[in-house]
DNA sequence: GACAATTACATACGGAACGTATGGGTGTTA
DNA sequence: TAACACCCATACGTTCCGTATGTAATTGTC
């Protein structure tokens, strides 16, 4: 009783990704030998070779992953905000709190650019800011966020700022009592981008 | 006729600095060949494991050796404003000039977080934030800044958002057109931090 | 339903890069 | 001047990557 062969090879794709995943996530992805993880999946070289390229191209897929559930993640918990101003700045909370988890630190803000280069330039891996990005110029319609700035520009900034700010309560001794810091400051930070001093959602 | 011998030591290092930090700011600190660009320096790998213990020991110096310069420039820049808010937000635009360098985008930002880890974890290398953050905490001193906010957490935020602005510019295919783009909306940011709308200087 | 062609992967090979262990040569010190 | 310490080069083994090749299984065609 042979599968479809469609299924075994997106099997296939699916536990070569989920290998290197793991791989990349803990010990890096210049530590991460492909013997070793393709083997952790019953595979070979061979098969990362004809699906991916290279070991960069498999990083792409991995990036690309992640990328679509973090995506997610902040939707499903940003879209239950009152205000558009306050479900923006749900995103962005979250999006810090994402970023705390290891694997997300290492994979997207730290091997990821230092192997293949400004994420704003990666076509598969945008969703988390062109949402921002969105948010941003449906606020500027309303009046709410000042209207002269660009904003992928300013959802990159924050974007720059946010990931700091996760290394920050990542690497503390003391993750409570900085997460709080940390959040008041980027807090603080949003509040320029308001047209004028107005109520602000607490 | 010979030189003391210290002299001679100190020009080998600086000599495996010089051609590391060249290596490393075009090539990338992967592809960078210890065999080449030690030979490059007329030297081999001997010279290298005897003076830095490794290839990391050696990014670690390079990245010293930048970060005292990016220290002196910003200052050197910066000490020339009317107030010490302008005084800050020079500080903040000029380290988002200097970081439009190709070699400092890639070995501060990249490579070198990709290698050593958070950046504010680096012994050696924060003069720059420090700067920032003393000079948030005076501000907060007068008045000019809310004070609920801690300084070199605030200062790391900012550092994180000048990154993404310096990486828009330089990937930007008309940068003088998105320089003000980006530096307008990182101003709006930092506007943020004042305690009250006040007059701003130009 | 046989046979050709393509696909999916494993295996084998060569080369590059790294780390260590070792050795030689030069300046310093007694 | 003789022993010593240090600076650096050389040699070697290992690991890892990329390509080239091989093989079995599947699909397409008549």
């Amino acid at each position: 009783m042979h599968r479809p062969r469609k299924e075994m090879i997106a099997e296939t794709r699916a536990k070569l990704i989920a290998a290197a995943r793991q791989a990349f996530g803990t010990i890096g992805y210049a530590q991460a030998s492909m013997d070793d993880f393709t083997a952790s999946a019953g595979l070979t070289r061979g098969a990362l070779y004809h699906h991916f390229g290279d070991k960069k191209g498999l990083l792409e897929a991995v990036i690309a992953e992640i990328d679509a559930e973090m995506a997610a993640r902040v939707n499903e918990v940003a879209s239950r905000a009152p205000t558009r101003w306050q479900h923006f700045v749900d995103e962005c909370t979250t999006y810090i709190e994402m970023a705390l988890e290891p694997e997300i630190q290492r994979i997207m803000f730290r091997d990821g650019p230092a192997v293949l280069g400004d994420p704003a330039q990666w076509s598969n891996a945008n969703a988390c800011v062109g949402s921002m990005a969105g948010h941003l110029s449906a606020l500027q319609r309303e009046g709410v966020v000042v209207d002269s700035l660009d904003p992928e520009t300013t959802a990159r900034l924050i974007n720059g700022a946010s990931s700091q700010a996760s290394q920050r309560i990542a690497n503390s001794n003391d993750p409570e009592a900085t997460s709080k810091m940390v959040v008041a400051a980027f807090k603080q930070l949003l509040e320029g981008l308001l047209s004028k001093p107005q109520s602000r959602p607490s």
